[in-house]
DNA sequence: GATGAATGAGTGTTCATTCAT
DNA sequence: CATGAATGAACACTCATTCAT
C-alpha cells in the first residue's frame, strides 16, 4: 500500500494558514486550500473529517505551539513583575516570527467555528500565568479584582499591540514593549 | 419621479443588523437580508452598489451613531479623569442598550470587509477624546507615550469587557465599571 | 419585474422525464436535467425546493394525469366485468401513448423517494375502481378475499404487461389485451 | 452450510447484500461495502472488474441460488396444479427465510444495472417450470396463450405478494398463499 | 423605483477508481 | 494477494448579481 505522505498533511496545514492570511477565513474554500497545497480536494478529506475539522485542528495546533513557545524558558524564580515581563517579551517574539499564525488565530477567534470549542481559550494559553496572577493577589501585589478584568489589562493588550491594523503607529521594539508592559503592570498592581 | 423610499432603506439597514446578530455575518446573504426587510434582492442594489457597500455603509452608520452617543452630554468642564470616566460609562450604556450594534461591529471588524476601510476607526470614534488625551500629556497628567499605546489601555478594554464571550465572569454593573476604569487610569496616568 | 416563464417549468418537467427515461433516475442529476432543459441549475431551485421536491412533484403530476385518463369516460352503467375491461383498455392506451410517463413512474416507485409519500399510490389511482371491486364482492360476483390480493390479479398485471423489458414477446394489441383481461377476470370472479 | 467466511470474496458478497438491505442500492458505495466487509476498496477490484461487475455478479449468484431452492424437492409425479402449488409454497418459503436476497433483487431489478443483463431473468429462474407450463398447454389443461402472459399470472404475483410495501394488508400464512394460488390457477387454467 | 425571475460561478463533500508499496 | 493513500469528476445546492418588466 501507498504510505501516508506526511508532507501532504503539512502542505495542507501550511496552505490553510497561508490562504487565511492572504484572503481571509471566509474566502478560504476547501478547493482553494487544496489548490494552494497542490493536492486534490478529496485528499483533504483523508486527513480531516470536514472543513470545520480542518480549521479547528489547524487552530488547536497553532494554539498548542503558541502555548509552548510562551511558557518555554519561563523562569518563575524571580519577582512576579519580572515573570510577566518576560512572558510579554516571549509573546511578542512569538507573534513577530509567526505573524501568519497570529492572523489565523485572529480570524478564527471571530468566526462561527470558535463556538465549537470550549471557552477555555484564554485559560488554556494563559492557564499557568493565571495561577501566578492568583498568587499575586494573595500576596497583595496585584489588585484583588475579577480575573477576567486582570486578563483584560495584562494579556489582551499584547494581542491589540501586535495587530498592525489596530496599532499602525506603534513599533514593536524592546523599549516600546517595556513601556507598554509598565502600563499593564500599573493597571493591575496594588 | 418617485423618490427613494426612506422606509425601505431603513428596513434594509435594520434587517442587516438583525440578521447579522441572529445568524452571523458570513451566513447573512443578500437574499436573506432582502427577505428579512420584506424587499426584493434587486431593491438592495438600488440603494447600495453591492454587498460590500451595504455592509460597509451599515458599519459606518453604526460607528457614526456610536461616536455621537458617546460624546453627547460629555461635560468637559471637569478634571480629565472624570471626563474619561464619564465617557466610559456612556460607552457601556450605549453597548448595553445597543447590543445588536455592538455585535454587528464585532463581526464586521473581523471580516475581510474591514480592510476596505481606512484605519481611522479609533480616531473616528475617539477623535475628540484623543485630543483630550493629548492635552493630558501636555499637562503632565498622562504618560507621554505613543497615542496608540494609550488607546490600547484607555479604550480597547471597553470593547473587551463588553464582549460576553471574552469576559463571561465579569458583570457590567456600576461598581465593576468604576473599578475597571480605575485600572485603565492607573495604566495611563503619570 | 420579469414574469415567471411557464415554458421554463414545463421544460424542466419534460427534461426530468426524458432524462429518467434515457439514463435512469439514479444517474439523473440536477445539473444534467438543467442542461437538458436548457436552463441554469439554479433555475430549478426557483420552481422546486430541492431535488426530492422536483422528483416527487413530477411523480405526483404524472399520477394525477394517469388517474384522470383512466377514469375518464368510464361508463359505470354496465356489468362490472365490462367496466373493468374498459378500464384496462384505457390504461393500456394511456401507457402506450405515455411510455415515458410509465417508465418514470416505474423508476420512481422503486427509488428511496417513494417512501416520502403515503402508501396510497394504488388507492389513489385505483380508489374509485376499488370501490367497485367492493361492490362486486357484496353482489357475490367477485371472490370475497383480501383487497390487496384482488389488486394483485386485477391491476398489477397491467403494469407488468406494459413493461417491455419484462414481457418482450407480448404485443399490446386489442386481441391480446382482451385475452389478458379474461385471465384477470377468471382469477377474481366467483 | 458454511460455518466461517474467511474467504474475502464471500465477505464482500455478504457485505454487498447487507448494505443494500440497510441503506439501499443507490447509497451503497464501494468504499462502504469494503468497510462493511472489513476489506480495502482496492481488494474489491481484485475480485470484480468494477462496481457494475460486483453488483451484477451478486445478483446472478442470488438468482442462481433462488432457482435451485425453488426446484429442489419438487415432486413432478403429481397433477400439474399440485406441482405449481408446491412451487409457490417453496418460493414463499425461500423469500421468507431470505428476505435480504429478496430485497437485493427488488432493488437491483429497478436499477440501471438490470439493463446490462439479457432479459432471461424469468427463464433463468422459471425455465424448468415453463417447460411444464408448455406441457400443460399441450394437454389442454392450461390456456393456449403467450408464455409471457401465463408467467404474468402464474409467477409475478408471487413477487408482488411478497413485497410488504405493495401488499401491506396481506399476511403470508398458509391459508392465504393457498387462496392466492387458487386465483392464479383460475387465471391460467382452461 | 421596485420587483421576482434567472443565472454562472462557486460551495463543501462523496464517488468509483488507480497508484505505490 | 492485499492495502490505504490519492485523485478528478461529479454531486446537490447557494451565492451575489443582473435582467426584463
Amino acid at each position: 500500500m501507498r504510505v501516508k505522505d506526511e508532507n501532504k498533511q503539512e502542505a495542507i496545514f501550511r496552505a490553510t494558514i497561508k490562504l487565511v492570511n492572504e484572503i481571509g477565513l471566509v474566502a478560504s474554500s476547501v478547493a482553494k486550500i487544496a489548490r494552494e497545497a497542490r493536492v486534490s480536494p478529496a485528499t483533504i478529506y483523508i486527513y480531516y473529517q470536514n472543513k470545520e475539522d480542518l480549521l479547528v485542528s489547524t487552530y488547536l495546533r497553532i494554539k498548542r505551539e503558541m502555548g509552548q513557545a510562551m511558557l518555554q524558558n519561563l523562569n518563575t524564580d524571580q519577582p512576579l513583575r519580572d515573570i510577566f515581563r518576560q512572558a510579554w517579551f516571549a509573546m511578542f517574539d512569538f507573534f513577530k516570527s509567526h505573524q501568519d499564525y497570529f492572523r489565523f488565530v485572529d480570524q478564527f477567534s471571530n468566526s462561527p467555528f470558535i463556538s465549537k470549542l470550549e471557552t477555555k481559550e484564554v485559560e488554556d494559553a494563559f492557564g499557568p500565568l493565571m495561577a501566578l496572577v492568583q498568587k499575586g493577589i494573595e500576596q497583595k501585589i496585584i489588585k484583588n479584582v475579577n480575573l477576567n478584568l486582570l486578563a483584560v489589562f495584562l494579556f489582551y493588550p499584547i494581542y491589540t499591540l501586535s495587530n498592525a491594523r489596530l496599532c499602525p503607529n506603534w513599533k514593536l521594539d524592546e523599549a516600546n514593549i517595556d513601556q507598554a508592559f509598565s502600563m499593564a503592570w500599573d493597571a493591575i498592581k496594588l
